[in-house]
DNA sequence: AAGCTTCACAACCGCCTCGTA
DNA sequence: TTACGAGGCGGTTGTGAAGCT
C-alpha cells in the first residue's frame, strides 16, 4: 500500500497555472506569507490548486528577484564544476546563483549543457576551451574542504614558526588514458605546517572561510601559473592527512 | 501549408528528511 | 522511541513552440 496523497486530486486543478490564479497566489504570499503551511494555504487563498502545487508555483515563478533562462557563462562554471563536485545536488548548485532555482538549473543541465559535454572528446575539449579558460573551482558552502590561499611571506616566518599559513611542497600532476580513448589529469597538492620559505615551497594560507571567492581563486590560479602550468585544476577529489602532511588531489577537465 | 520531430521548460510524482507530538 | 505529516528534493513527464522536411 502505497503513501496516501498529499491532497484528493479529484477535487484539485492540474496543469498549467493562468495568470489569475499567479495573481492570487502572489497577492496571498506577499500578504499573509505561507503562514507555515502550504497544504493550509490553496483554500484559505481560494484556490482549487495543491499545496505542493503552489509551492513549486511560487518558488520557481512567482517570488520575487527570479531570473529565467540566460545563463551566463559564469553561471555555467559554476554549475559544471559544482556539478562535477557533488553531482546532481540541484538545490544546493542553486544556492550558489541568485535569482536561479534547482529547477531551472536542472532543465538548464539536462536539455544544454549535459548534450555539449556528451560530445566526441576533441568537440567537447574545444568547447571547454573556449567557454572556461578562466575556469575557477566553486566549493558549496557546507565543504569542509579549505582552499589554499597565497600570501605574502610575512618577515617573520622561519621554518614554520608561523602557526597559520601552511608550505606548499608539491604539486605533481599524472595523466591517466581513459578506455574510450580520451585522458584525465589528476594533480596532488602537498604541504605541510613545517615548510621552510628556502627551500623553494610555496606559503599558503588557508584562511577561515569555506567557500572561495575571486581571492581565493586568482590566488590559487598564481601558485599554478608559478608552478608553469597553464590551467586551473577544478575538482577537488580527495583530501588525506598523513604524518602531519596533507595532499589536495586536483582533476582538470577531461580532454 | 501540413505533418512530423526536436527542444525547452513548467509541472507533477513519489521518495526522503525532519520536526513535532 | 515511534508515528505522522509537511516540506524538500531529484527524476520524469507533459505540452507548447520552434524547426525541419
Amino acid at each position: 500500500m502505497g503513501r496516501a496523497p498529499c491532497c484528493d486530486k479529484t477535487k484539485v486543478k492540474r496543469g498549467p497555472w493562468s495568470p489569475e490564479e499567479d495573481n492570487i497566489l502572489k497577492n496571498y504570499v506577499q500578504q499573509h506569507g505561507t503562514s507555515g503551511s502550504w497544504i493550509a494555504l490553496p483554500l484559505k487563498a481560494g484556490l482549487k490548486r495543491c499545496g505542493k502545487s503552489c509551492r513549486l508555483r511560487w518558488l520557481n515563478y512567482l517570488r520575487p528577484n527570479i531570473k529565467h533562462g540566460g545563463f551566463t557563462e559564469e553561471e555555467d562554471n559554476i554549475i559544471l564544476t559544482l556539478y562535477h563536485n557533488i553531482g546532481t545536488r540541484w538545490s544546493v548548485i542553486a544556492s550558489q546563483l541568485p535569482g536561479r532555482t534547482d529547477n531551472d538549473i536542472k532543465n538548464y543541465w539536462n536539455t544544454k549543457l549535459k548534450k555539449k559535454l556528451s560530445q566526441p572528446p576533441a568537440a567537447a575539449a574545444s568547447y571547454l576551451h573556449s567557454r572556461y579558460d578562466n575556469m575557477l573551482p566553486y566549493f558549496p558552502k557546507a565543504s569542509q574542504i579549505p582552499l589554499p590561499r597565497l600570501m605574502e611571506v610575512p618577515e617573520n616566518v622561519e621554518n614554520g614558526s608561523y602557526d597559520h599559513p601552511l608550505f606548499v611542497s608539491n604539486i605533481s600532476p599524472s595523466i591517466s588514458n581513459n578506455a574510450n580513448g580520451s585522458s584525465s589529469t589528476t594533480t596532488t597538492m602537498s604541504w605541510s605546517t613545517n615548510g621552510s620559505v628556502e627551500d623553494d615551497a610555496f606559503l599558503v594560507d588557508l584562511g577561515s572561510e569555506l567557500f572561495p571567492y575571486d581571492d581565493h581563486l586568482n590566488a590559487f590560479g598564481d601558485l599554478y601559473s608559478n608552478l608553469g602550468y597553464n590551467s586551473l585544476p577544478n575538482v577537488i577529489s580527495n583530501v588525506s592527512d598523513e604524518h602531519e602532511q596533507q595532499s589536495m588531489m586536483y582533476r582538470s577537465l577531461r580532454y
